[in-house]
DNA sequence: TTGTAGGCGTTATCAT
DNA sequence: ATGATAACGCCTACAA
């Protein structure tokens, strides 16, 4: 049980007085600066202590840095974000900098807002998590503010460092998987309107429409658009599933579109895999559960998190120069695509898929 | 398409030149404070928004307000959350004050130096969302700060305020609509170790507690403690529903406890609601889906963090006294405890059960 | 109605 | 190694 001590909010000036030196001493010995003895940093130090001293962020950040770091989050619906940020937390463990999110609407107006409110209040680095923000103001941005972006494809922009994984090869396991197991007809339903041209749904479209191509389903190359809402999604799975030639596989951006199209069959009355295998992206939690038991592309959001933060402190301690992060994903296999053998030890029915054992492994361009 | 105006970092300096004025009649004429000539007034406008003028949040900081909030949530995975955040935009909407987020770890030494950091950056009040700090500190914080808490029940505490739902009516709604549809052997699934004495699972069980004594159903009172791990809770569920004397109902204290044990119960082959009827607390989204079909409290989030908005700008703006809020819930019946008959038009297979329709109403204590 | 003089708590620079 | 002093940008008196 911690207990929280009376604050007093003491100035540096207070513990000066308390610890009997000047107050600038008193700035230098408690940010360990060289050029002060260790018996004043010492007695500074126990003075602090019991004063209950802490730095005053505002009066810093007229001065320079305030050790703040603003996290744009565009989709709240979306609980990839939750191991992006446990990432981001073991970054930013033993530092000093102290992350705040801002939850943006998902339309770049107010997203663009909440960066202008983030770079008002001073903060020493961004970072934007899928913005709907278009890739000049994005560059405008990062000409304000060390800037670190997740999911948007820049690999010519020098000015901001991106975090990604390679959406495009995720679009292809997810094409070779279904037909390995035989589907052909397989349909992506993607996020429309799309955010951006570079955003990571283009890539894994892309990858989808190549992977398609090479294995000769080209006239089985279906697109449609889903927004982020749900009824909309149910409505568009149960008119994709109801039409006359329904396809035989579904490839879903994203796991929440995925579990409303395992919905949307079971409301039908359809089999998943039977008559229809359904595949995610994200690899959220809920997809291991029985009910969904949904294959899904794990795009390892802690290690993005991860690099994230390292890339922004980068920055931040004067980096110039712009680095371009990607990780490999992985399709873990589960019952929504094909039956698997219930697993000896009773734990979930699914496995790593053996033939892209691939672990999450990184390369910077 | 917005675009971003190349932002300059002017000062009221900056736009007291530009303008031909002094620095303080800007400072005067930007916050539309009495004082100053209309002609001035558009002047200054004028000159500050072809500068790109915007205020400096730090140097505001030190003399006054920040116009910043910051919002602890302690709990990322549960989804409410995002309910709650509508509400809390909403209250916040058309002020200038703009809420940040500080995510918690679960444990009290982390949230409590979220909160510190919170403070010291001069933050103009918090609000804190299931925190797992304790009363007397979150009292102590109180002190510090204007502070609203959302899920603790504390109404006896005069230097804060509170945000619920009835959280011991919702553990009866619970119990009543169970029995009502003729299960007897209820176990309630609660948080544990829980966050606090005053949480909202303790009310839950006390309510559950409660209601199963009324309707003479002592005997069957049975009380499970379950993490926030979801390997954990598929655990106890397993073991739970292979017991020799399985229950038949299963009250969780949040959504995602839900989905596990249908999860559990499908993985031993069980019917839901045949052999064990489901229910849930908070009607997150995922509840709709049929596959889930999740019978489930509403608690109104929306309104609880609307409420707290409100009640935090009122207590900024000088209320001294403290208020605490408390909403109705309602609960949602779906298949997971009765099978309803399939709606007429299509939509979702449920229904606010009939007899409590109480809408989320609201009373102040 | 407008301008001027402090001061908020730091950090950085310059004397000692 | 230590201490004094000048910013940083804004707000609130108070003076013109």
């Amino acid at each position: 049980l911690t207990t929280r001590k009376p604050r007093t909010r003491a100035t540096l000036r207070d513990v000066a007085q308390d610890a009997g030196v000047s107050f600038s001493a008193v700035s230098k010995a408690l940010r360990a600066i060289p050029g002060v003895s260790a018996a004043m940093r010492a007695r500074v130090q126990e003075s602090a202590q019991r004063l209950g001293y802490r730095p005053h962020a505002a009066a810093r950040g007229m001065r320079g840095q305030t050790f703040t770091l603003g996290v744009l989050i565009s989709d709240l619906r979306n609980p990839f974000f939750s191991e992006i940020f446990a990432g981001l937390d073991a970054a930013l463990a033993s530092t000093p900098y102290q992350p705040f999110f801002g939850i943006g609407g998902a339309d770049p107006a107010t997203e663009n807002a909440i960066v202008d409110s983030m770079i008002d209040r001073q903060m020493d680095g961004v970072i934007l998590i899928g913005p709907t923000i278009q890739p000049p103001d994005l560059q405008q941005i990062a000409k304000e503010i060390p800037t670190a972006v997740i999911g948007v494809h820049l690999p010519k922009v020098g000015s901001l460092d991106t975090i990604n994984n390679d959406d495009e090869l995720g679009g292809r396991l997810v094409v070779q998987h279904l037909h390995a197991l035989g589907r052909q007809r397989i349909t992506y339903l993607t996020l429309d309107p799309m955010p951006q041209k570079d955003g990571v749904t283009v890539y894994r479209e892309r990858g989808y429409r190549e992977e398609m191509q090479r294995l000769g389903l080209d006239k089985h190359i279906r697109i449609l658009g889903v927004t982020s809402d749900s009824e909309q999604i149910r409505h568009v799975a149960l008119s994709l599933l109801r039409s006359s030639r329904p396809p035989d596989a579904i490839f879903c951006w994203t796991d929440y579109v995925a579990f409303e199209v395992i919905g949307a069959a079971r409301e039908l009355g359809l089999s998943v895999p039977g008559d229809v295998a359904v595949v995610g992206y994200d690899n959220t939690p809920f997809c291991r559960l029985p009910q969904n038991a949904l294959t899904s592309v794990d795009q390892s959001g802690r290690l993005l998190g991860q690099q994230a933060g390292r890339l922004l402190l980068d920055r931040i301690a004067g980096r110039t120069t712009s680095q371009h992060f990607v990780v490999t994903p992985t399709l873990v296999a589960r019952a929504s695509t094909e039956v698997l053998a219930p697993s000896t030890d009773g734990s979930e029915a699914s496995r790593r898929a053996r033939s892209r054992t691939a672990r999450a492994a990184a390369s910077v361009r």
